[in-house]
DNA sequence: ACAATATTTAAACGAATGTTTTAAATGTCC
DNA sequence: GGACATTTAAAACATTCGTTTAAATATTGT
């Protein structure tokens, strides 16, 4: 093996890029550049572009999404324990807290986060094929959650809210790397706990607003 | 002239599939294709791939935000004339009403809004630079209407929620046109008159919010 | 140490892309 | 009605793309 191996390095660069320029707009040519390694072995380790991107993706949401889901069973369990309904806010925060977390242990997380909020919004089906069943599960579970926890809702309004808030979400995960629109304010907060904060108590408000 | 002039049928046809597969996955081929003229008028017509680009987003956006920026003046005024703040309300419904009800008035306003909804999370600068010129002075106007509805909240925190409201509404104007996340409920309401004024409710409580 | 396997390298392939060119056709205006 | 600009048509341009090939090199197992 060389530094790192080259598998992990063609990962990186694939994340990082995909990241920034897109997934159609980024050349597995700009990518093994970028890692410093030969053109053919992206295909020899990775079979093709498709796949590389389906290895970027599991790679961290894999972990990322069983953290996510232990931590909404645990509230489930406790809340069930207690005999009291799951807080809205807890569920948010379980499902939302660590995404915006990851986004500072380091530029490869970075990326990533940055990665999904903008694949979340994608219509393109080569992207949407690899990303949708990988989050699937896990927002029918936080839905489910949420379902619990506000039993007077009716599913079909949650559900819709739901979406707005995965819409907010989804801007805050990538909209830290886009060029800002301009306004005449110093920019938001940097500290992205705040900035994570702020967007819990945003969609609480939303989902839990009176009918 | 044929039909509808070749213009007007090239940006029908790459409104219609940029909105469906996103700009970079769209060859120039398909587009003419699609309208049935010949390969050459694109570039006759347009120039370049990004000039119809920005001609596909001005043709309907230049139209669509006087309308918004000109309610929006209207609900300042008012306010001001008699003496009250203006409702916080009042000013998302005049941003977000007509952006979505643009949606019913056809295949290519319903294509356009889906286009504009995934171009507020992209990330590739070609398109980010078409984009955000042109949506950037109605953002400022709709952020310092929101300052004078909401002088108690700190500028940055509230820049920070309108963000979020951008994400709530983006993914709106064009998850209806993405395969869905599948949950176990029947879809939310097809009224899309409905669906407004849910977002309208979902963002202003999350503005509102207690900080 | 040697054979077997895994990985890297350099070169090339065919296909698809945005754009340009050339010629024919169509319309406009004096 | 003829000169002129505008629009279409078909072909070709040079690039870039994802992928594959085949030889060279490194690694591993025994």
């Amino acid at each position: 093996m060389s530094q790192p191996d080259t598998k992990s390095r063609i990962l990186d660069a694939a994340e990082q890029l995909f990241a920034r320029h897109g997934f159609h707009n980024t050349s597995i040519r700009a990518i093994t550049s970028e890692a410093g390694v030969n053109l053919a072995s992206a295909n020899y380790h990775f079979g093709s572009k498709d796949a590389l991107l389906l290895a970027v993706f599991e790679r961290r949401l894999l972990p990322l999404n069983r953290e996510r889901s232990e931590r909404l069973l645990k509230i489930l369990e406790q809340a069930e324990q207690a005999g009291v309904l799951p807080a809205v806010r807890d569920l948010m925060r379980a499902f939302i807290e660590p995404t915006l977390s990851f986004r500072n242990q380091g530029p490869g997380t970075r990326a990533f986060v940055s990665l999904i909020g903008r694949s979340m919004a994608e219509m393109d089906s080569t992207i949407r094929d690899c990303f949708i069943p990988l989050i699937e599960p896990l927002f029918k579970l936080l839905f489910s959650s949420l379902q619990r926890a506000l039993p007077a809702l009716p599913p079909a309004i949650l559900l819709t809210r739901l979406q707005f808030a995965m819409g907010a979400m989804g801007r805050t995960m990538c909209a830290p790397d886009q060029r800002p629109l301009q306004v005449d304010v110093e920019p938001s907060p940097a500290d992205s706990a705040a900035v994570a904060e702020a967007l819990i108590g945003f969609v609480c408000a939303g989902l839990e607003a009176p009918c």
